[in-house]
DNA sequence: AGCCAGGCTGACG
DNA sequence: CGTCAGCATGGC
């Protein structure tokens, strides 16, 4: 990977099955929006705008020492093509694209990660967007960036310093009992990062152990933040669009389902960030019937 | 105005 | 093991 730093851009070159845009919005990550000619987002309290420069991806406030943790957060150096060809390949995955093209799977910090995903349970992306910025505004570092004022993610100590009626305040809802106390537990020493080096399994369970921690939610914290790209969360959407790719429109069992997706491979989960994009672009209406007639072949 | 959202908990079979 | 009401809030 042949990476510069010029003009006070980080740039990495020949970046291919990377959409900026599309990677930033697609329901992964809450704190990227779009700013100027790029995206505006804050990592590691390092705030940055991303674009696209022709074959190249540029990072403006990025510095050259960080050149090694941005290229692990954009997943740099996964071949992205490799996946997207043997997708194209599958019939039932195909059309999925081109939906789904130039998405990459970030690799957030996985207390963020934590955190988000606690507060996605039965909300939408839209909401958890909002909830995640006012938490940040109310006890995250201020950074001035472009003009703009950006918070970085606050620390499990600010966090855990909030009360349950301030994450109310913001909108938490019954979730900001679970906020709190997950911080709590990681001020306490719980290590996210042992679950790097677990088994799918043990680290779903691990996970499981926090208060308002599920499998869906297990599964996007792994996925997203600590590269386990065999996770596989299962939402409503994905729930819909497996059941009108692969059975024919009919419900399947938990464990049909979760046959179909280990045919899916070690990266079943950025496959599975195909589908989700794939299925809310498509919309609900349609996504339902495409499974009722598609019983002839 | 209801229905829905990147679901989970606790209770009960 | 599976099923199911209840859940805070606001987008649409």
């Amino acid at each position: 990977m042949d990476i510069t730093f010029e003009n006070d851009k980080l740039i990495f070159h020949n970046v291919e099955c990377f959409d900026v845009d599309k990677s930033c919005n697609c329901g992964q990550a809450f704190r990227w929006r779009k700013f100027a000619n790029g995206q505006l987002g804050i990592v590691r309290g390092q705030a940055v705008l991303l674009w696209r420069e022709g074959s190249d991806i540029a990072i403006k406030g990025a510095t050259p020492q960080t050149a090694a943790p941005w290229a692990h957060y954009l997943d740099i150096g996964r071949d992205y093509s490799a996946i997207e060809e043997a997708v194209m390949e599958d019939e039932r995955l195909a059309v999925c694209f081109p939906e789904a093209h130039g998405i990459r799977v970030f690799n957030q910090e996985p207390f963020e990660a934590l955190i988000s995903f606690i507060i996605s349970q039965n909300n939408n992306i839209k909401r958890i967007s909002g909830i995640i910025e006012r938490l940040c505004a109310l006890c995250g570092d201020p950074v001035e960036f472009m003009g703009e004022r950006l918070y970085a993610f606050p620390s499990p100590e600010k966090i855990a310093g909030l009360s349950v009626g301030q994450l109310e305040q913001i909108g938490a809802g019954y979730r900001a009992p679970f906020i709190k106390a997950a911080a709590e537990r990681i001020l306490d020493g719980f290590d996210l990062e042992t679950l790097r080096d677990m088994s799918l399994e043990e680290a779903r369970t691990e996970l499981k152990g926090f208060l308002g921690i599920g499998p869906k939610v297990a599964d996007c914290i792994l996925l997203f933040s600590l590269q386990h790209s065999d996770a596989f969360p299962v939402d409503v959407w994905i729930d819909r669009a497996m059941k009108a790719l692969f059975f024919d429109g009919n419900k399947a069992k938990k464990a049909e389902l979760y046959e179909a997706v280990s045919s899916l491979g070690e990266y079943s989960g950025i496959i599975q960030q195909y589908i989700f994009q794939y299925a809310r672009t498509l919309g609900r209406e349609k996504l339902e019937s495409k499974g009722e007639k598609n019983y002839s072949t």
